[in-house]
DNA sequence: CCAAATTGCTTGAAGCTTAAAGAAATTCCG
DNA sequence: CGGAATTTCTTTAAGCTTCAAGCAATTTGG
């Protein structure tokens, strides 16, 4: 890319329009898909989407996470997190130990209120997520998984190449 | 999928890990290309990506749109729309009109400013795409394009059932 | 025609999100 | 050791976002 905008023959504008539709399709099933996880969240268990994501992090680790690990997996920022646990906290679901060889670090886990709701609410959510895609088959499946770790890894590289 | 669980013997938790890992690694992919693309937005013209997406839906409908189309095609709230119109009508990006013969409807239109600099985010913006997605091949990007269609449809499908 | 339902938009409260700046603790390295 | 850089987390301001309630205009169906 940035070699071949050197190398050529100042700007010929190219057609990148297929790209872009790509792009704008797969925005639209992540938000089309979102919308309908975030509605069914809120309907039978009144939480919101980041909550449950913050406590599906924390679930896949028992002994807990820092907060800056939280906000990497997440990928959002660090101050995003801060606010989040500290609703998580207030309302009983989270619990938070600062480090003892580094003060600065807190350590993040699910109470076991906040397991065991979490635990109740991804098994649902599971169905959801299955049912969304339930005219897809395994062959289907097995292809998108496959172009979009591709996808994500020429995003990554991309990324990459702006920020040395 | 409703008639399965009703004809089911009770229920066998099935497996439905690999919906869910693909979910998540479409969920990624978003994320990480709608950061990349806020981020240089951001650097680039020092504008946000809810304007630019709003701005490219009214440059498609030179006649200007109405705030509930925009808050359709843009799969956003109203309230969210009538907050960010007011802010670009602010920063003479827009021109709002009413309806001659509705005095709810209110459409919306690029200013000449407004379209002029949108011309010039999306050229670039255009670019950026077309790089992110660098690495998939032409045969790639129709493939997804086709799996990401079919997934569209299979979630309104479920979106619909939920909803009658 | 008119009451009821619908449509288009706005408002308000709560929460989410980012970017940027800053505070406190630790690590690096000369 | 000790100052500089880095890391971890918090704070702040601004903006985004949703949901629910509400207002005004229009349409619908008796």
């Amino acid at each position: 890319m940035m070699l071949d905008s050197e190398t050529k023959a100042v700007e010929l504008p190219e057609d990148h329009g297929t790209e872009l539709r790509l792009w704008l399709r797969l925005l639209t099933c992540t938000t089309l898909i979102e919308g309908e996880v975030r509605s069914r969240l809120r309907e039978r268990f009144d939480v919101t989407l980041p909550r449950f994501d913050l406590m599906a992090q924390l679930d896949k680790a028992p002994d807990g996470m820092t907060l800056s690990d939280l906000s990497k997996r997440m990928m959002v920022s660090n101050g995003n997190v801060t606010g989040l646990v500290e609703r998580l906290v207030e309302s009983g679901h989270l619990d938070r130990r600062t480090s003892d060889t580094d003060r600065r670090v807190q350590f993040i886990r699910l109470t076991k209120l906040g397991r065991a709701e979490f635990r109740k609410m991804a098994a649902e959510h599971e169905t959801w997520i299955a049912d969304i895609f339930g005219d897809l088959s395994h062959k289907d499946i097995r292809e998108l998984m496959r172009l979009l770790a591709k996808t994500k890894a020429s995003a990554q590289r991309s990324a990459k190449a702006r920020t040395p």
